[in-house]
DNA sequence: GTTCATACTTAGGAAGCCTAATAGTTAGGA
DNA sequence: TCCTAACTATTAGGCTTCCTAAGTATGAAC
């Protein structure tokens, strides 16, 4: 006999998502622990390769506030791992970019972090790679739907 | 011809996923944005059901450290959802129990965040909740391999 | 050429987390 | 017994990351 109905299975698995998501943060901060950049910092450089890009763009991007964004910024900028320049098409904007330092910066911290995660990857069977694979769009498609 | 070594195809699975956990970042971020509870206070509290739980407990389970535990533990204590008191066999534990309020803002909470992310799933294919169903364990798995 | 919108920065503050230092309690060995 | 080492929690101080509100400068539109 069936006594669960369809909306107490999906309330069920929304519980089980959100526990993933919250080791998700947990697992973040191990893997941001003892990193030279930081996982926001990555993301903001990250953005910063390939012609930069705006303040405005790399905020939206990394679902944060504009000031935020500065903020990570001004503190990669210190660092020398990225400069800000002023836009040529619009003056009150700004570009931002980039350094070799920053590509170099960006490039040793994925290594890193992917041959690590890749490690883990490594140990687990082929079905349940398999089941992590099918469902990463699918997280994806989550994650978009839930909107500020 | 199979251009890609074994290893390269887990370093992009491994990149993927860390592109996943980064968005569950932000995702728990637009959860807590407008609610009565975040996530960090939401589960210490949920520790302190059932018998309540040490604040050394708290800290090992939440994956954080015990002052930080003892942070968020005395703000609650100030918000009257629980109640610290001396532990029975160890003079030198405290227990931590949810007070009648905290029971009942734990159930708003969990129901209100729970709601949300059921009605996106309710969204999706039944071939992608059961992606999501599926590779759920194995998330878990992951995340317990990595360690502080 | 005002006026309104846009892009960013500055200022101030809150939430979380950390390490180091402290106080009290327990337990084990001399 | 008593002394020391280990453990539990708190306090103090500091860092990162985020936010809102207010300010500056530029662009666009009438």
């Amino acid at each position: 006999m069936n006594t669960e109905r369809p909306a107490d299975a999906l309330i069920d698995l929304a519980q089980e998502f959100r526990d993933a998501l919250r080791q998700s943060v947990y697992v973040l901060r191990r893997l941001d622990a003892h990193a030279e950049l930081s996982s926001a910092q990555l993301g903001v450089l990250k953005m910063a390769l390939d012609g930069g890009a705006r303040v405005g763009e790399i905020a939206r991007d990394l679902g944060v506030k504009v000031p935020s964004a500065t903020e990570q910024i001004i503190r990669l900028e210190r660092a020398g791992l990225l400069r800000r320049e002023a836009d040529p098409d619009d003056s009150r904007a700004v570009r931002v970019l980039a350094t070799a330092e920053g590509r170099a910066a960006i490039e040793l911290a994925d290594r890193r972090r992917n041959e690590r995660i890749a490690a883990i990857l490594a140990t687990l069977g082929r079905d349940e790679r398999d089941a992590i694979s099918a469902a990463l769009p699918v997280f994806h498609k989550i994650n978009r739907s839930i909107t500020p």
